[in-house]
DNA sequence: ATTAAAATAGACCGGTCTGTCTAATTTTTT
DNA sequence: AAAAAATTAGACAGACCGGTCTATTTTAAT
């Protein structure tokens, strides 16, 4: 894996963690081992490049969990398979982590357009992904379904971090059947 | 309005459109307009206890505006209405602010408990304030309906913020019935 | 082997961060 | 009126911020 390669991953686990605004570039270049001129290198444009690359590298690592999650599943248990992969992701990091966008998406204001689209283009991505897969599953109206989906399971995230209690997304299993047959 | 309600209420409106780590006491005191002596004499223990009770003042604030919101309204009606008055905050906000807790909720580490836990305790009021308001109208199950409800109202809200548009939080409106006749 | 390009290295810059400190002033109490 | 308490005032400190700059080293091309 090369420099710039590192520096993507190890940004995207620390913005996963703690958001875009709480992470620095030191502490970036500290965790990979790198000087600063080799970041500067590689992303001139400076933090707010590094941090929209980081944020579509952890969307995608995030979808690629997600797929294999719901490889061989009906639709109905393949979306509730995703609501137990985000549990099991705010279990066993101690709710500091699970979906590596929303945080990101929230920080992102007018001021940092660049971010935001990031986080826009990850979890449309995500919804598309989705749809194909519900609608070869014959599901109609996959995108929508996909969509409000995804709306209620970043919604039982952060409740269930806010609170530290995955109950909030157990619940939101329930709805997964309620939305597939809407 | 004195100096210490000035800071709560400037601080909670800062950090409802920015987040609370984008917010820098230096700016708090520059919008009030009060010397940083004032600011730490109130706050003797600096920004994370300013944090968390512009927190709660925020959320007793959006509270108050559900409240409003669903007054004389049967039980379907007024959780539509609270989506209602998210969809109008974004799109009066150009989509700056509507959940004032959310953002810092997750932005909020086990570094800095406190404010995570004012968050916490801010939705926990919420959804019982909800509860009985549901119970009132005959509904079984307040409780978890409305946490249900909120996980698809934050839901809907983290999607349309990401993607500046409100029709995410319109789709969730069709999950209210289902929450509601479950 | 020589040149050019890519990447690494880190000192340094101005600015901002939270928080401290002493003093002056206003308000309240007696 | 005098004393005590509450509050305001803002200079200052030390750490850290993102970013620039010049050198040096490594790699690739010829």
């Amino acid at each position: 894996m090369n420099t710039k390669e590192r520096l993507i991953a190890t940004t995207a686990d620390l913005i996963s963690k703690k958001g875009f605004r709480a992470v620095g570039i030191n502490e970036v270049i500290s965790a990979v081992e790198v000087p600063k001129g080799s970041l500067y290198h590689h992303f001139p444009k400076g933090k707010e490049s590094l941090v929209s690359q980081a944020v579509k590298f952890a969307g995608r690592m995030q979808m690629e969990r997600y797929i294999d999650a719901v490889r061989g599943k009906g639709a109905e248990e393949g979306l509730i398979a995703i609501i137990d992969v985000m549990i099991n992701d705010l279990k066993t990091s101690d709710f500091a982590e699970a979906c590596p966008i929303a945080i990101v998406a929230l920080e992102a204001s007018a001021a940092t357009e660049d971010i935001r689209r990031a986080c826009d283009a990850m979890f449309k991505d995500w919804q598309k992904g989705l749809a194909v897969y519900l609608e070869k599953r014959g599901i109609t109206n996959g995108l929508e379904k996909s969509e409000q989906f995804y709306a209620v399971l970043e919604g039982g995230f952060v409740l269930s971090k806010a609170h530290r209690d995955v109950k909030y997304l157990e619940q939101q299993k329930k709805l997964v059947k309620m939305i597939l047959d809407s």
